[in-house]
DNA sequence: AAATGTAGCTTACAATTGTAAGGGAGATGT
DNA sequence: ACATCTCCCTTACAATTGTAAGCTACATTT
C-alpha cells in the first residue's frame, strides 16, 4: 500500500522543515515561519504549499469553509531517507565511508563535530 | 576569476564520474563507459555530453577535424564539495552530526563502515 | 571513388521547478 | 451591512531536465 514517495523540490523541503517542526499550521503561520527563512512572495510559498497538497505530501483538516490546518503526511525521517539515499548513489556511488571522506576532506567536520560523532558511533556500536 | 561552478545534474553526473575516473576520453568511449552505468539511447548521452560543453564543465582537445579528446574541466572535488553542501543544507540545515545520526538511523553504516570511519576520524585528529 | 560509419549540430518536447499575478468568496472588523 | 482582509483556485511563464530523433559532414573501408 506504500505510496511511492512523493518527490519534494528543494523549495518544499523548507515548507515541509516548516511543518515538521510545528503542526498543524494555518496557512498565515506557515506564511510567517517560511517567511522567516526565506525572501519569498507570500504567492510563491502559497505556491508550494498548494503542489505540496497536490502530492499528497501536505494535508489539511477544514477549521471551518475556508480555513484550513495543514499536517505532514510523510515523514521527515522518511524524506531525509529518500534524500540521503539519492545523493549517496549521485555522489558518492552509494557509499557512505566516500561520503565522510568527502566531509572531512572539505573540512566540514569540525573538531567539536567529531567527537560527537565519535560518540554516536560509539553509542551505536553498542546495539550491535 | 572563479567562474560560478556549473549546475551538474543527476544525469549528467553519471558523465562526469566517468571523465573523472579517466580521461581524456574519445566520445565513443563515454558512450561505451555511460553504457554500462545506464540505459540511456546513445543519443541522450550524447545530448549530456554536450550540455557539459556548454556549461563549461568539460572541455576537450581535437585530434583531427571531427574527432575530440574529452576531460573534465571542474575537479571531482569541487562538484562533490557543492553537491554536498546543497544537500547538507537543504535536508540537514547544514549539520554534519544531523547528517551521520541520520545515516546511522537509516542504517546505511554498516558495522565495518563505523570501524573504517574511525580510522578515518583518527587519522584525521592527528593533523590538528 | 562510392559506400558506410561516426560524431557533432540542430531541433523536439513534455514534465518539473522557481517564481509569481489575478480573481472571487467567505470571514471579520467597524 | 459594507469594507476589507484572507485564503484558495486558476493561470502564467521561462529555465532546466530527461530523454531523445534527424540531418550532415568528415573519415575510413573496400
Amino acid at each position: 500500500m506504500d505510496k511511492p514517495m512523493p518527490q519534494i523540490t528543494d523549495s518544499e523541503w523548507v515548507v515541509m522543515k516548516v511543518l515538521w517542526e510545528k503542526s498543524p499550521l494555518l496557512n498565515r503561520d506557515i506564511i510567517k515561519a517560511v517567511g522567516e527563512r526565506s525572501t519569498w512572495n507570500v504567492k510563491t510559498i502559497d505556491t508550494l504549499l498548494r503542489r505540496l497538497v497536490e502530492k499528497g505530501a501536505v494535508g489539511y483538516r477544514l477549521i471551518n469553509s475556508k480555513v484550513r490546518e495543514y499536517f505532514p503526511l510523510v515523514s521527515h525521517e522518511e524524506c531525509e531517507k529518500v534524500e540521503s539515499e539519492t545523493f549517496l548513489k549521485k555522489v558518492y556511488d552509494g557509499s557512505v565511508s566516500l561520503l565522510i571522506a568527502g566531509l572531512i576532506k572539505h573540512q566540514k567536520v569540525s573538531g567539536e563535530e567529531l567527537e560527537k560523532l565519535k560518540e554516536l558511533i560509539d553509542f551505536d556500536r553498542k546495539g550491535e
